[in-house]
DNA sequence: CAGACGTGGTA
DNA sequence: TTACCAAGTCT
């Protein structure tokens, strides 16, 4: 094992975060769930909706069993609720050609709905041990400073990316598995986005960034997601009032949420295509059974 | 490949 | 208060 595997996983030993599917008791169902949860989710607000999920549906077979309405309006506000629908078709494939057991291989996992290559390599190697790179923002960010020595990774994921990941992880299968997750680790809680805390980095003293002088990003800026007055907004506006009613939801209680109307029907439209809501008979709307 | 897709905490 | 940020995926 190299200084820098030493160094990193030694920390990880010390410093890990006592996060509830990462203890020896979590399912790789429950890996699953929290790697799709946790897309662009802080921690703080996963963890009480996945216990609730865990609690509620223990199996994938058990969340097949419901409607993905149910799925929908357990996901709460999580954010880009589409998460919850592709969740709950992935526990019918599942199911339904894999006999209910979460398939291990990087391959089988990328074909599940709402599994990129990310999760799909996060799946594998944290909840079955498997040797393979995982790349995430953290890690891109990790890396970038470390290796790159510049202060952030490059607008998308290049090539060149994926090949350090891939050189950088130890042979060792355990090994390369405690790497990823430490990575990732060290990229949430000490080499973070805004300010870094290099004082408690345990490679701090061969991290390229660092020995450049830690400069500032000199790229273009990134463009920030617009929100205000976006179809995101009237989406999430219309789905919270359908998720917290007890039953159907009629016109006029949609009609309160958003005054721009063709916006607002333009919004309640793409719920329908997507498959969150279900127009019913009388001008109602309902999750979907 | 750039843009769409939620939500809420923090500086 | 505006703007950025948080374990991405899909088209």
């Amino acid at each position: 094992m190299s200084d820098l595997h030493d160094e990193v996983l030694r920390w990880y030993a010390a410093a890990a975060r006592d996060l509830p599917w990462r203890r020896a008791d979590a399912t790789p169902w429950g890996v699953y769930v929290s790697e799709i949860m946790l897309q662009q989710t802080p921690v703080s607000r996963v963890e009480p909706v996945w216990h609730d999920w865990m609690h509620r549906w223990p199996t994938p077979a058990d969340l097949a069993a419901e409607s993905p309405g149910e799925a929908v309006r357990a996901w709460d506000r999580l954010g880009y609720p589409r998460r919850a629908l592709r969740l709950h078709a992935a526990a019918v494939a599942i199911t339904e050609q894999h006999n209910g057991v979460v398939p291990e291989s990087f391959d089988q996992l990328l074909v599940l709905p709402g599994v990129g290559t990310y999760t799909a390599a996060a799946v594998s190697a944290f909840a079955f041990g498997i040797r393979v790179p995982v790349v995430d923002t953290n890690i891109r960010r990790v890396h970038a400073r470390l290796v790159g020595g510049v202060a952030q990774a490059a607008a998308s994921l290049t090539a060149a990316e994926r090949d350090l990941a891939a050189e950088l992880l130890p042979e060792d299968p355990s090994e390369a598995a405690t790497w990823n997750v430490a990575v990732m680790e060290l990229g949430a809680l000490v080499c973070t986005a805004r300010a870094p805390r290099c004082g408690a980095c345990p490679v701090a003293d061969r991290c390229a960034w660092q020995l450049a002088g830690a400069p500032a990003y000199d790229g273009p800026a990134r463009r920030g997601q617009k929100w205000a007055g976006t179809d995101r907004q009237v989406r999430g506006r219309l789905l919270r009032t359908i998720r917290e009613a007890d039953g159907p939801v009629e016109r006029p209680a949609l009609d309160v949420v958003w005054h721009d109307q063709t916006q607002r029907e333009r919004a309640l439209s793409s719920l329908v295509e997507d498959g969150l809501v279900e127009p019913l008979p009388g001008d109602r709307f309902a999750l979907p059974r």
